[in-house]
DNA sequence: AGCTACATTTGGATCGTTCCAATCTGGTGA
DNA sequence: TCACCAGATTGGAACGATCCAAATGTAGCT
């Protein structure tokens, strides 16, 4: 009676329309829910759709129509528990609006960030959301994606000047706020003497997060040794090896201010081997509100920034820009709570 | 003298082929480096691809040449560090041989699951890569994707008979054996009450590293009391919660090897909270190596199943099935090594 | 000049979809 | 009987690339 399905080879709106006795753009019709099409032919149609097993060529129709349902996500390292969050969010929000993540892994060069953007673009994503490499410039970026999707910048700036013809939008963490309220959280406790511990200065946000401690401390009429500025890589690991730089200078600080979550733990590991004992004889903060910054020994002192949310939110932010191709850029900064735990202890008596 | 890229579209082959003078033809031999273009030729077309700023639309072209070059991955949960780590592993590796990564989470809903197979199967994968959530039933599956891309199942086994149609590759980890070593290393040092914490019953995964528990323990000549096997949901916070029930039975163990290294931390806050110090009062084996383990307190001896690895294997291994999609399907068991770390003390002398 | 051989180049059909204008059908009113 | 209309359906030309067979040009040889 009707025929069967092609073997080998995907079926095509041809061959579900000659199955069915009608035409490819009926079909076509059917697809898309138009209210054109009788009922019953909608009904015969949908069968041999089933009967088939046709899967809808997502490709060939957005070639036709000019359109893209796909957004590509570049980041460093999904590794990192917070990017991972920030990728899950973004994906599930994308997922909801019918969107597809393609995704891509910059591991902190540019070079490869160029890569990975070019590699993209070729499969012509309707958006792109970026977490630029560390030393990524603004002008690069520019020449590899020009307009052909809009960008959102998350968590990072790029460096150099920003070229006029970018208008590109920003989902960006109050790092200066959040480091302030840590700071004046710490010297609220008592602490005079309170170093700013670990990340690299041509960080962007570790510049920001130095700066919010800064104006603390600044605020609170103290001045900060420049020996209690410890610069180490993000890491458990380095942060553990560098925790005896705290003791170095001539007036040692009773707490620290740490760049992020990581640093703050392998701070932890670190004062430990020195026979310190963090949360008691020593303070200290983080930042990020990792999931094992709760569970810490003991329980760290933190910033939540959210990452799940935020990666909510800037998949919302593409898919608004696609929306209005023409308003006007957006810039936001995204709030950061303190989470006060056992970390950040007053100082000793002595 | 030559035309302008087109305004607010992106330069296709035809507008390169009008501003040198050339035919579309030609200047897709170009893009192609085929040898069978003039030196001269090539020049002035790659010339003016640069002028116009030509991205390559790679979309078209799979339609024409009926290819694909993205991979699909499915997971349950990105948040998750083992899977953050086994994704980037596997972009990576994609990356490297000129594919591109589409992502799609599950949240362990057999469901959703089926709906984001669909959407991404529109966008024509050559290949999937899924990590099944918990229920999901093999003929499900197999009723969503068809014939439609080669499947590589990982970490985890489908839930139901396989149907016959589905020859689907698969990369397991060994988690029978991973728990067998944990347990004699246990034995070794000189436990004979050991418990199995955490996990559920319902998971595979589970499952097997509990047998491989047993079978060490048989093979000793051990027996196993039932109140030795200790089930929770495999996070820090409930395996923290679950550790009175350790001691609640007549014969207490000293050791206990853990369902992986969430549970064995968050046992070792139990166990603190307890007033016993892991890894000296109490011995325990985690699972996994997350990158935590290193640095807990005591490091926690482990199996490290290395996830990065393993997503660069689970794409080569995708990779070579579409080169030979008639090969028989491949079913790899990848080993785990055993990490001794300081958690898995000798019981104490009492 | 005529022929072949070789190196380049090219027009037109095609992939699977959507868009558009045109067509078909049956019913209605003059 | 015919024009008209609304509702339903359809053929053919796109979208941006690739493939293929055929065309073009050039040089060498007789």
């Amino acid at each position: 009676m009707s025929s069967q399905p092609p073997v080998g080879r995907r079926a095509t709106l041809n061959d579900i329309a000659a199955g069915c006795g009608m035409s490819r753009a009926t079909v076509s019709l059917v697809l898309r829910g138009s209210p054109l099409v009788n009922k019953l032919t909608r009904a015969r149609v949908e069968e041999e759709l089933r009967r088939q097993g046709y899967v809808y060529n997502r490709a060939a129709a957005n070639l036709r129509r000019r359109t893209s349902t796909s957004i590509a996500l570049v980041l460093n390292d999904l590794a990192n528990p917070f990017f991972a969050e920030f990728a899950a969010g973004v994906d599930e929000a994308l997922a909801a609006a019918g969107f597809v993540t393609l995704l891509g892994c910059t591991g902190e060069s540019p070079a490869r960030e160029r890569a990975v953007l070019g590699s993209l673009l070729e499969h012509d994503p309707a958006g792109i959301i970026l977490s630029p490499a560390e030393h990524s410039r603004a002008a690069d970026v520019l020449a590899t994606i020009g307009r052909r999707a809009p960008l959102l910048l998350f968590n990072r700036e790029l460096g150099g000047a920003l070229p006029e013809a970018a208008h590109w939008d920003r989902l960006m963490l109050d790092n200066r706020h959040g480091a302030r309220l840590a700071t004046e959280h710490l010297l609220e406790r008592g602490h005079r003497h309170i170093a700013f511990f670990g990340g690299h200065h041509d960080s962007s946000s570790c510049r920001q997060r130095h700066a919010g401690y800064v104006e603390a401390m600044r605020a609170a009429g103290l001045r900060t040794e420049p020996y209690w500025r410890i610069e180490c890589a993000p890491t458990r690991l380095d942060a553990a090896r560098h925790a005896p730089a705290l003791f170095a200078g001539a007036l040692a600080p009773t707490a620290a201010v740490c760049y992020n979550d990581a640093v703050a733990l392998g701070l932890m590991l670190g004062l430990h081997q020195r026979g310190l004992r963090p949360g008691h004889d020593f303070a200290l903060t983080g930042f990020d509100d990792i999931a094992e910054a709760a569970l810490g020994m003991p329980p760290l002192t933190t910033l939540s920034v959210a990452p799940r949310e935020r990666g909510a939110q800037a998949a919302q932010l593409v898919l608004q820009r696609l929306q209005q191709p023409q308003a006007a850029s957006r810039q936001i900064v995204a709030p950061v709570r303190l989470i006060v735990r056992e970390s950040s202890c007053p100082p000793p008596i002595a």
